[in-house]
DNA sequence: CCTTATACTGGTCACCATGACCACAAAGGA
DNA sequence: TCCTTTGTGGTCATGGTGACCAGTATAAGG
């Protein structure tokens, strides 16, 4: 029980911030100015403080590296990654979370490591290029990716994608972007509207060039939805 | 970056190892000898070696602890709790995990603890005695109790809970103890029957008293249920 | 100015899963 | 031999969904 047989650890937290750029889910990811993996992507990220919770040193870690400063309204834990030889330098124990954040909540400017951008999420995970991500973050980013995915399916989280005002066709450009399929617009809206909550009316709307206008919506009160919004097959 | 001004830190697991017993939910819990918190009763679980994983390390302990060298079927990460006040001693990070077997795998006998025994849930977290949870155990009891009954909904994981073969109406038991309510048996045997690959049938069938005798069923292959099985209101 | 393209809105219809039942079968116990 | 109990098989009404169609309201183009 006493802890004189375990090695020194190291305690840091990852944060895999989503997004919807150009309708295509994307990620922030820093690159890496020092070893080990310097050059490649990693998640924003770092070390733990003394008598600092998770979600402290999570939301601190976005503010640092990437100047995110917007009060994230979601932020959930995701998972723990502690396999002995993930780090070479050391064994760090990596308490991976997930946060959803609207369009350009900021330009990432201002940032302290060497360079912070979005990335296309498909891009940096299944893209012909040689882009490189540090440690096991391919790995906590896939995780990620399909937590985001089936959260949207059962919670009204598929909101904090957007800006508020927001249309119909805003919130179902989330669905469709991040679970790569089309959806119906008017089964969508009926299925949004059917859904007490989820949506509030704005009575107003908005052109965006073609097509009729569109009403516009706020988030509502709900954060769960019975039935589920259900995901096509492919 | 360098974690110069970390303090250190101790990684434990902690294992919310669930069962049905006598139609309850029940959870393995160990009664803690030595303090902190000694006397109080406390999940299954210690220190992470150096170069060990960490489901090696949740297996390992369960085995020392408790003798339930059953190869457990299911382990899977439930969540992380560093609250850096949970253990008086020094920052501990525990990596909690949730695990699923059948009634009485083992008596729980020759336990490297002061003493292991199996407690209903409600009675432990609900009960009006002074039973008294070590750490913040309680807490980690409720995440796996709300993650159990949210798994058995949309994946065959229920089926871990009863020993092979089994009647549908074993089956029926567990989702009845796990969620706390009454099933139809005629529609929960049309919706099990009409899941390809949740259970195989046997051919064979047994009775167990009174009424009319039940076919025996076998594990099938499949994982995931769709749509899932729809939990009642209350 | 009129036509066309585009996209949001509103509706119908068939299908499927489900909840609430009902009836029968097959065992044990009084 | 009832009688109770429990598993099995079925019907029926309801609600959510997918597929589809029609109408409306705007911008772009001739």
């Amino acid at each position: 029980m006493i802890p004189d047989s375990t090695a020194p650890v190291g305690l840091t937290v990852d944060v895999v911030l989503l997004t919807i750029r150009s309708e295509r889910l994307s990620v922030l990811m820093v690159e890496r100015g020092i070893e080990p993996f310097a050059g490649s992507w990693a998640l924003p990220g770092g070390f733990v403080l003394p008598d600092e919770d998770l979600d402290d040193a999570a939301r601190r870690e976005l503010e640092e590296e990437t100047s995110i400063a917007d009060a994230l309204t979601h932020l959930e834990q995701l998972a723990t990654y502690a396999t002995p030889d993930r780090d070479p330098r050391m064994r760090v124990v990596s308490v991976a979370h997930l946060a959803f954040v609207p369009d350009l909540p900021s330009p990432v400017a201002g940032s302290d490591a060497a360079g912070a951008r979005w990335w296309a999420a498909d891009e940096l995970l299944y893209g012909s290029e040689g882009v490189r991500l540090a440690f096991d973050h391919r790995r906590i980013l896939l995780d990620g990716v399909e937590r985001a995915r089936s959260k949207i399916e059962y919670t009204t989280l598929a909101a904090e994608f957007v800006t508020e005002p927001f249309t119909l066709a805003d919130l179902r450009q989330v669905y469709e972007s991040v679970w790569g399929v089309d959806l119906d617009p008017a089964n969508f809206r009926r299925k949004v509207l059917s859904t007490p909550g989820f949506v509030t009316d704005t009575g107003e709307s908005q052109s965006v060039g073609r097509g009729r206008p569109a009403v516009l919506y706020r988030r509502g009160p709900a954060t769960d939805l019975h039935p589920a919004m259900l995901r096509p097959d492919s």
